[in-house]
DNA sequence: GCAGACTGGTTTGCAATACAGACTAGTCTG
DNA sequence: CAGACTAGTCTGTATTGCAAACCAGTCTGC
């Protein structure tokens, strides 16, 4: 019955983290987003930001592209195709499991 | 706008965690359940079992009951109320997230 | 009746992680 | 040109998840 739900074990770890789960988010909506955006957004402290970003930059999930905006330097983000399919997978599969998961209990189990 | 989902970052972290919300929601259907019952159940390792139950019952979510059947040690685990109204909660704030999160990309963030 | 196998777990050790504070490099302002 | 600010990165620490090793007790064959 619920293969769904127990399935939840393989879950993208990735993903799965709350930090991560948001800026993945907010990218899959925005399609670029930078440092500071991202930073306000998510309420992260930078050090935390920055290294889940380069956490899903190594996972392939987020395109880091350094550029100047004048002589400020800018990070810009965006998510890249395998990303989008990781979020895309990710919610399905959150979605599935929660839709079996148990309502109400009252069974033994031996 | 997304406050449901921003809100992510405050999920609880013990059922958050793929193992543990398994054994959770298991108990949370079956009302007991003993050690064996859901090392098969879960898939996870003895040891691994065991100290996730340890911090189910440190949080107070499960309480966990040693007796003999016969001759052999056996425990029985079962959600707490505290652990029930977790789960409740968990699984409400998940709903909400996966329900707020954006659908399509393109917009621009500055 | 005792050696070894099995049951039902717990403890330990290790590797990976998340987090935030300290730091760096460079720019702007008075 | 001193100090404040911007935009991040690096480092140290504490927590964690995990499985292998271990342990107490029971059963089985001989």
């Amino acid at each position: 019955m619920a293969d769904d739900f127990r399935n939840m074990i393989n879950v993208d770890r990735i993903i799965h983290e709350p930090a991560r789960l948001i800026i993945v988010a907010i990218l899959y909506a925005v399609e670029s987003a930078d440092f500071l955006y991202l930073l306000h957004e998510t309420g992260l402290t930078k050090g935390n930001l920055s290294s889940h970003l380069s956490r899903l930059e190594d996972t392939g999930y987020v395109d880091i592209e350094k550029t100047f905006h004048g002589k400020v330097p800018r990070t810009i983000c965006r998510l890249t195709g395998s990303g989008r399919i990781a979020f895309d997978d990710y919610r399905q599969r959150l979605k599935r499991a929660i839709d079996t998961m148990p309502e109400e209990g009252g069974a033994e189990a031996e």
